[in-house]
RNA sequence: GGCCCCGUUGUCUAGCGGCCUAGGACGCCGCCCUCUCAAGGCGGUAGCGCCGGUUCGAAUCCGGUCGGGGCUACCA
């Protein structure tokens, strides 16, 4: 059999369609979405289409809040596609439980032509047989030439037949877009199942089938995939495709998890709803996995998705394995917490206060300014959106409500701090204008001149009084927010002990 | 077992025959700054799996080997 070429070096023209088709069996996880992303991206890049279709064939194990997920993770991501569920498309439905009757119609040409045949087997046969012959495990091609009577017997034992591709012999080579030349020898390809005994296809039938139905020119995929792209050609060749319409594959590497085994959905790091609500930034998500297995070329790591479109090329896509690193993910989210707009930040974070409760329901208006004032102090101390909670909480906090940390009270006796409260106070209850820089000097001329005190020992009750806890914004400007009344207040309860 | 893929510091990577006494980032360690915590600045730590070959010259090319992974489902 003569090598398939991909289509592309054929027609190199045809415009760019791509698509992410994942199988809504569980939560959207890290490995799947870097895929979405690096199609997205190269759709985007190209002018191209990203086609978003639906793998649901397995009926036992998808379900509807999967495929609802799957919608609302990407859209969360900002990930936006041309053609697929509830936008449509000229390829529609994009579930492929709503195409059905397409794959029948291909799996009976398959048969009739003489490409696929019925087989009888069970699976535990199959592997005795394999056994019992010393042979490497896999379809052995039984049923592959049975003779009616032998059918007939099958059918009267009340069997139920799947449907089996008869794999051609020779060999299948063809160019991975990131891997480079790959051959396969049929001999190691056994024939693989269409139809359940059900008559329901397996995605064996269905990936291919639409993929070429909806056109696609580029298939990147996990490289879980890479061994049945024999078949999917194979399949191609049986049905006629013509070598222009057969799609480019490129196999992407896989995201491991810790020690050695790949990302998988049994971690719950894996899972991008847990990214969701730790409070990661999409755009810092996407950077990261961006980053594993691509690369903009040069030291740049910090991009965003424009640059990312803009420099995005299958050229720079590794071919190894990249294991996925919180640390590193975190540090990037803290970079582009900071490198946000106040007003910005505090959009975000709002959710994520109200959720624990530091901001009411919807905020005040009063709430909202104080929020945006108190952003800037806020984002260079935070990694997540789910840390700002800890760090604004006194600023919002009801009077009646506040209390210091039992812990920050006790690193020092009231006996101690008394004396340096009650001489805060004293220097601030009279200022004339309540802003930072007036304050500070204020505190500095009461406690570190006036009572010798080194700023360190000085400043450190009064934070603990005023916010509760050893760490904190800067002190000033927290103070600055509160205002002179509650300041005040705090480091009189505080003094009084 | 068979077939296929992969192999640069702990991790992600740059590198595509000389620019490499291997660059950047995360992490870790130390110092500076400093009202806490951060941020920031400076410095340090650690790597081309191994063996052959090609070449004047190899992280880069070739072969082998070892190691890791995937597939080998009526999952995708």
């Amino acid at each position: 059999m003569a090598p398939v070429r991909p289509a592309a070096e054929v027609t190199p023209t045809r415009p760019v369609r791509v698509r992410f088709a994942p199988s809504p069996t569980g939560d959207m996880h890290i490995g799947v979405i870097r895929t979405a992303l690096f199609n997205w991206a190269y759709a985007r890049h190209t002018g191209g289409a990203f086609v978003f279709r639906i793998e649901d064939t397995d009926r036992v194990r998808s379900t509807e809040e999967s495929y609802a997920g799957a919608l609302d993770v990407l859209r969360w991501l900002g990930l936006d596609w041309d053609e697929g569920p509830e936008v449509g498309g000229p390829h529609a439905p994009y579930r492929q439980s709503e195409r059905l009757e397409i794959y029948s119609g291909i799996a009976a040409q398959l048969q009739e032509q003489g490409s696929a045949y019925p087989c009888f087997c069970t699976p535990e046969e199959v592997t005795a047989r394999t056994a019992a012959a010393g042979r490497p495990p896999g379809y052995d091609g039984h049923c592959r030439a049975l003779e009616p009577d032998r059918v007939a017997a099958y059918e009267a034992e009340g069997r139920r037949p799947v449907l089996r591709f008869r794999m051609p012999a020779g060999e299948t080579s063809f160019v991975d877009l990131i891997r480079g030349e790959v051959t396969f020898d049929s001999a190691h390809v056994p024939d693989y199942v269409l139809l359940r005994a059900d008559g329901h296809p397996l995605y064996t039938l269905t990936a291919p089938a639409d993929d070429v139905l909806m056109r696609i020119t580029h298939v990147l995929r996990g490289e879980d995939l890479l061994s049945s792209t024999p078949r999917q050609l194979a399949l191609y060749a049986a049905l006629g495709v013509p070598p222009a319409d057969v799609p480019r594959f490129g196999h992407l590497p896989f995201v491991m998890g810790e020690g050695n085994a790949k990302l998988s959905k049994r971690n719950r790091e894996a899972s991008i709803a847990f990214y969701r609500s730790e409070g990661f930034l999409p755009e810092a998500l996407l950077n990261y996995l961006a980053l594993l297995g691509w690369s903009l070329g040069g030291d740049r790591e910090d991009f965003t998705l424009t640059e990312m479109v803009a420099a995005f090329d299958l050229g720079r896509i590794g071919s190894n394995p990249a294991r996925f690193d919180l640390k590193k993910l975190t540090d990037l989210n803290g970079r582009k917490i900071r490198a946000l707009p106040a007003a910005d930040f505090a959009a975000r974070a709002t959710v994520f206060l109200q959720r624990d409760g530091v901001l009411g329901t919807p905020p005040s208006a009063a709430e909202q300014l104080l929020l945006v004032a108190a952003a800037p102090l806020v984002q260079e101390r935070i990694e997540t959106l789910a840390q700002a909670s800890g760090m604004l909480r006194f600023l919002f906090v009801d009077e009646r409500h506040f209390a210091i940390d039992p812990a920050a009270a006790a690193r020092a006796t009231a006996a101690e701090t008394a004396p340096v409260l009650a001489a805060a106070a004293a220097a601030l209850c009279g200022l004339a204008d309540w802003r930072a820089p007036l304050i500070e000097a204020a505190l500095r001329a009461a406690l570190v001149d006036g009572l010798g005190l080194k700023p360190r020992t000085a400043f450190g009750p009064v934070r603990v009084a005023v916010t509760g806890s050893t760490v904190s914004p800067p002190l000033f400007e927290s103070l600055e927010l509160l205002g002179r009344e509650r300041t005040l207040r705090r480091m009189q309860a505080a003094a009084a002990g």
